[in-house]
DNA sequence: TATGGCGCTGTGAGCGTTCACAGTAGAGAA
DNA sequence: TTCTCTACTGTGAACGCTCACAGCGCCATA
């Protein structure tokens, strides 16, 4: 049975670059042409080759060609937070799903990658060289050796976030966390607060120490002394921030403004300074961190500090592909936005 | 200069299996035989065999192997739900991890689709015909043509939720949205309430017909009239359950109990309910359902049915991979379990 | 001793592309 | 007219792997 008479039964083989070649009546090497620009290529086998392609639903089979070109026309998302953070944290939903839109407008699939064991660190690592073009890292603990091993191995990487402790040579995309907290913390002292307070995020994270920084930059600023008691250190979890509340209240009775640096923290701090029957934000005022939908869940409903994640991912894919391209390694800084609602 | 000589600068051309079988000094087929089960080895060869791949870091270049196997060893994760569910929801996170570490453990990678516009739709279908062993899909509405034209085009498959309208031929893994509705109604009889309220899911989802039927059926069996006045109809969205709920408290104010078929929609009830001076627990008794991070966020907590969101994932990759072996499609249906917290 | 079978091994072909190269035709310049 | 250059086209050779097949030696059986 010839290769092109097997249609009767089970799925049909797909049409390869020879039946669209054969279509058209032109050669393999003019519908690769067609395929890949389409230079120097005459308008008729131009046309013929298109229409072709359209009669046969011919797809190129990407195996081949990557085979031969070494591309994989694919990148992955490389996930290497511990899992807790990555459930709770709704940031990750609107990342994720920026990223792989922007890279379907390029017809680049996204390969989800969660490196939470060291077993899967080894296996993604294994497979990432060699089998994706790229990695958006997202990998905040500085005690991560993922960055390095990646930029080591030469693969093309842009972190979301600043990676800590790594040379210079790593491409990322963050918020202006620092900037972010001022603009927080001026509001605070604009809004007559007096004790303000932090929770911090975790002090192995650029963003836990750009917003500790940030606060402390702006109370200076307004002229207020720089109260150690007044900050207390978190990680980023609703618990955390319950915790860190309630050492608060007992170091600082007299706290009447908290700077949380999550919203899920503030959340958590919400809860505590409900039960310590203390008023928001008539006795203390809170402000979050985020904009997560934690801020919308939270009773009052949290002011807080916007990051761009539609833009951010948006970013990380634009320089990744740059960098795919031959680009040098860039650090994009995108603003924040504070916003205000009741809880502040 | 020689093929094996160019290490000097730049990237070091990855090992072939080639170069394996030289370094083993025995051929290739020999090596393949290795990759692929190790069987008809012998020994001494499996060894020397090992020992090379070792030594040369080896790595199969799954292009060329997916070029004649056909097998591409990827499977997509499509979501057809509009943004707006995906952004809010935070089980998709749960569901997500939980393909993505069980397809890693057979080394196979997940490709993230979203197909929330029609273009999108159509790319995604072009690239899974051909590039992908089989998708997992999370639509449940049943307006989505996806789950069919998948189906059709022969591509193994497994949905998330019971595909409504579609044939019996199309896989899924659900939880008992029955049952789990039955436990919570028959929980709230027992504390005795009497005017037990229901806010539904969407109706063209299987999620919210179930819960609702399951409603429907335990208020007969425990002697309670069914008050369609007491049923409102909600989209599983925080501001819908706000919504349902003013609605609710219009149209029946002697309400005592709310069942509300999503945690995220019982947060928005929660708050509507505040807002009327109504006690929860004391006055009105919520009972919400999935068990997401919602549950927890909301105050008081939801007392909630538990979606088994980490042997959905697992059940989903079980059933997919055995679908791409060749076995028939499977339905599986989960057990749900009830959740006591301060809500009911 | 001949025969068959079995376990193991090596080899050639081919998967569907792209790439480099060679070749052709036609237009413009000499 | 002849030559050169340009625009376009076709062809063979890879890319790295798996598969089918043939061949080898060895043992058990006739």
């Amino acid at each position: 049975m010839s290769r092109t008479e097997q249609n009767g039964a089970g799925r049909r083989r797909p049409p390869t670059i020879h039946d669209v070649a054969r279509e058209a009546g032109v050669s393999r090497g003019t519908v690769s042409r067609v395929l890949n620009g389409g230079h120097n290529v005459s308008p008729a086998a131009l046309e013929a080759v298109q229409s072709a392609i359209r009669r046969t639903g011919y797809t190129v089979n990407r195996h081949a060609r990557s085979l031969i070109t070494g591309r994989s026309d694919s990148v992955a998302f490389l996930l290497t937070e511990p899992q807790e953070r990555f459930f709770e944290d709704p940031n990750f939903n609107v990342l994720l799903r920026g990223c792989t839109t922007a890279l379907a407008a390029h017809d680049i699939p996204l390969l989800l990658m969660i490196a939470g064991t060291e077993a899967e660190r080894r296996r993604n690592m294994r497979y990432i060289a060699g089998h994706v073009d790229g990695v958006l890292l997202v990998s905040s603990h500085s005690g991560d050796p993922v960055a390095a091993q990646l930029h080591e191995a030469g693969v093309p990487l842009v972190a979301c976030g600043k990676p800590l402790g790594q040379g210079s040579r790593v491409s990322y995309v963050a918020a202006d966390d620092r900037n972010g907290a001022r603009d927080m913390v001026r509001f605070l002292h604009e809004s007559g607060r007096r004790r303000i307070a932090t929770v911090t995020g975790p002090l192995d994270t650029p963003g836990g120490v750009d917003r500790l920084a940030g606060y402390r930059e702006t109370l200076a600023e307004c002229g207020l002394p720089v109260d150690e008691a007044l900050i207390v250190p978190g990680d980023y979890s609703r618990a955390g921030g319950e915790a860190a509340a309630a050492l608060l209240l007992e170091r600082a009775p007299d706290v009447d403004a908290v700077f949380v640096a999550s919203d899920l923290m503030a959340q958590g701090v919400l809860s505590t300074l409900e039960r310590a029957g203390r008023r928001v934000p008539q006795d203390i005022a809170v402000g979050g961190f985020d904009d997560s939908p934690a801020a919308l869940g939270a009773r009052p409903e949290l002011t807080t500090v916007r990051q761009p994640w539609d833009r951010i991912s948006a970013e990380m894919v634009r320089v990744l592909l740059a960098q795919i391209g031959g680009e040098d390694p860039a650090a994009v800084i995108l603003p924040t936005e504070l916003v205000h609602r009741d809880s502040a």
